[in-house]
DNA sequence: CTGCTAACGCGAACTGTTAGCAATTATACC
DNA sequence: GGTATAATTGCTAACAGTTCGCGTTAGCAG
């Protein structure tokens, strides 16, 4: 992949330098599509590199969002979710686990448009997100539904 | 207001009581259109009832939200802000200083009808929030820009 | 008025994340 | 290749926002 190269000259141009640990919480994060929080990916990171420590997990997951090669998600007071695809699109998250989805939407929604901006205020843009069940919740769900009234 | 009534019944239905600090933090929340964080909302409160905890703020939201009397937004990885307004409308955030106002659009909005749920999933609703700049801080900017070529 | 117990105030704990610092190590230069 | 140097590491401590545990207070049903 050439993006590996790409992604070493803009640390280089920035005057970053492509450690081991940087390269492979990006590797880490681009091998998977499931939106890990950073304690996940560190995780997943210290499978390859055991003595890793969380704040570099974060450090450099914060360099890769600046340099635009992951973005960030950020679901209410949950821990963020980071996400290797930074093209525009939308992500579902289920409301009992936290797992995040991606969701297929064309992102032509110009609703920043279409909206009544309050008086002074100016638009930059939006976040659109949606909420749900996982397959697995849903399961879980309908299961204690049926057994007994067992909520949650 | 019969609100109160309404809200004093709920309260009671669930076993709950109706202390002077819940009462008073209700009706401070209900007072701003601000959507005060909860430490916002304490010092709003303890202009009233100067030795209220913010344990008992937090605690109190958390009740309200669960009766259904006020709504958290979530935004990022900041405090949470509360709403009274439980109604369904959308709102902005300004990217520089964190306010928030609510926006004026149709929430007609079937999006979750439009969208492609990922293959297993129910959505069951969606979060729309609009970023922005707010006037104060639109205003700061512009000074700042013609004066220096200070960005961001 | 009395008793029961939900709710209070306090402080400590917890979670997710960032900051400070000495030791390490990727890179530029010879 | 070897060497200097400063970005990055791993560590620990700090931080913000929020929740929890506990002994005390005070709503409210009888």
């Amino acid at each position: 992949m050439d993006k590996d190269k790409d992604l070493r000259q803009k640390v280089h141009d920035t005057g970053g330098r492509m450690t081991r640990q940087r390269r492979i919480v990006l590797e880490a994060l681009a091998s998977v599509t499931s939106h890990p929080t950073a304690a996940e990916l560190y995780d997943l990171v210290r499978e390859r590199l055991p003595s890793i420590s969380p704040g570099t997990v974060y450090r450099n997951l914060r360099v890769l969002k600046e340099l635009g090669y992951a973005q960030e998600l950020c679901f209410g007071s949950h821990a963020s979710r980071f996400d290797a695809n930074v093209e525009n699109h939308y992500h579902i998250r289920c409301e009992r686990c936290g797992r995040v989805a991606d969701v297929d939407a064309d992102p032509d929604t110009d609703l920043d448009h279409r909206v009544g901006t309050p008086p002074g205020w100016t638009v930059t843009g939006y976040r659109l997100e949606f909420r749900g069940l996982c397959p697995d919740c849903k399961r879980a769900q309908e299961h204690s539904d049926d057994q007994e009234g067992e909520t949650q």
